[in-house]
DNA sequence: CGGACTTTGTGCATTCATTCACAATCGACG
DNA sequence: CGTCGATTGTGAATGAATGCACAAAGTCCG
């Protein structure tokens, strides 16, 4: 992969955009979907796909191409008019752009049935996380292999960040015991947490949550279904009424 | 533009509300927070709380209050001013919104690490939807016991879903089987579908897909991170550079 | 070397969502 | 029965996101 510098961006002189790389900040709507971007991109090098069009890779990741191109753009001018994108370099961009350059220590607190999934799950650790540990109250888990690391106690929590400069955790235990091992991460200086437990956690400003929840989404799934299960019924009584 | 059905009878008649309950359609943002709202009410109602104003409801479900009364305000106008609203009635009125006040038959597809999780999971059991079938194409996970249902082979998807009328479906299977199966839960007639499986599926229109996407909500962690860890270096270099 | 062709990057209009701020409306209470 | 404090429901202002449409900028080929 190797040099950024035979593309556009690094002779280029669009200032010190090497400096920093995204002035005005990135929109949140835009961070979302760079990583779906970054999945299709993964893809097509897997494929041996050089260089992509904006509208190809919009097609694969299900998004219009103006609002890709418009993604894009504020990460900088990565792409060659009449040609696309180079995929290798776009990869590394994004990439960029995301953090993923470095790779993020991540702890698993709750080692249930969802947290045995999450930890022997492979996906999200090739690409720029290592769970660094798993922990659980239980003491039958502790000691358990899962994955590659084995079970710890949870009270061993606020040492294990440290040790390992955790900055992720991620909340896999029963919705009671959650807030409270919010409030421990946060007080050990975790800033990022991923919940999958089904409440509104509350933390300080600085603090990043974002949840998982399995409900919600079936519930979101619900309404539409219902809504198009009504439709034809209410199309049935619009007609009626209309003669009326 | 040009359809005037989309407008129905606009300023002519408001009278007709509770014959069709939502009648310019609930906005998305606002069907993605209802379910929040529920949870809320839930837990309110656990607690013995029979009334509830919308700035305290508001701060349980992590909102803003204007934000969380214009929600309501789209299901109808259920609120008592001066007192604020009660909650068993506003916890039916959702439901209703939602299209829980049915019960959905589920089939989740891949009894996995995360269909074994998702299966046994009680959670969003209670309240609007029932696992009819979780299915497997290992010969050697068929007949197995998870949760309340046996693990069926993945050859019998069309006949368990015309049997038990299964409106959603879950993908649990790896990446590389997930468009099939997806293709085949379409075929069947199945409009709603919550996909575990990291790629973008690809379906008709009507059906409607959402995603739970764990690498997703990482990334978007590590791209805040990063932003947060970075602030302070680009703050000195902000100073240093002025200095120069 | 020049012109046809392709594709990016973005200005602009439009739609969607959030937030503010307050009149309208309610129960309570004297 | 009228006043008061509380809270809703919603116009209007602001802000964010989307998607169109096209000029600018490149490639490619004859
Ligand atoms: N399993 C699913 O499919 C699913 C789906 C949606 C949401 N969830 C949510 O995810 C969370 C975990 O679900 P699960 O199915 O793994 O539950 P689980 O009961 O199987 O596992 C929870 C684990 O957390 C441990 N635990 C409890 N208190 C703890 C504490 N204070 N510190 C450390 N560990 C503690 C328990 O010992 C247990 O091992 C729950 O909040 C659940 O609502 C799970
Ligand atoms: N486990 C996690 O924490 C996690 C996290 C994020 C994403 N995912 C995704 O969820 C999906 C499932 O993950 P998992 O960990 O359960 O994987 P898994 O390998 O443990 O389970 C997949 C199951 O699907 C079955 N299967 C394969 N092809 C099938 C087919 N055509 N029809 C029916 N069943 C089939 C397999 O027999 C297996 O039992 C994957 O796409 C994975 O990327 C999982």
């Amino acid at each position: 992969m190797s040099s950024a510098a035979e593309f556009p961006g690094s002779e280029a002189e669009p200032g010190n955009l090497a400096d920093r790389p995204y002035p005005g900040g990135i929109p949140d709507a835009t961070v979302a979907r760079l990583p779906v971007y970054l999945r299709a991109l993964y893809a097509l090098a897997e494929r041996g796909v050089t260089t992509v069009a904006s509208d190809e890779l919009a097609r694969s990741a299900g998004v219009n191409s103006a609002k890709l191109r418009k993604d894009l753009s504020h990460l900088g001018s990565y792409g060659i008019r009449g040609v696309g994108y180079d995929v290798e370099y776009l990869v590394y961009q994004v990439s960029r752009a995301l953090g993923l350059t470095q790779r993020w220590p991540v702890v698993i607190i709750g080692a249930g049935n969802l947290g045995r999934a999450l930890a022997n799950y492979g996906g999200f650790l090739n690409r720029g996380f290592r769970i660094e540990a798993v922990l659980d109250s239980d003491p039958s888990l502790v000691g358990r292999k899962l994955g590659s690391v084995i079970v710890r106690h949870v009270s061993e929590l606020e040492a294990l960040v440290a040790e390992h400069g955790i900055a992720i955790g991620v909340i896999a235990v029963p919705a009671g015991a959650a807030q409270a091992m919010c409030d421990r991460l946060v007080a050990t200086g975790v800033t990022s947490i991923l919940n999958f437990a089904p409440l509104v956690l509350n933390v300080p400003g600085g603090v990043d949550v974002r949840k998982v929840d399995l409900s919600i989404e079936l519930q979101i799934l619900a309404f539409h279904a219902q809504r198009r299960s009504t439709a034809r019924f209410v199309q049935a009584t619009d007609r009626a009424a209309a003669e009326a």
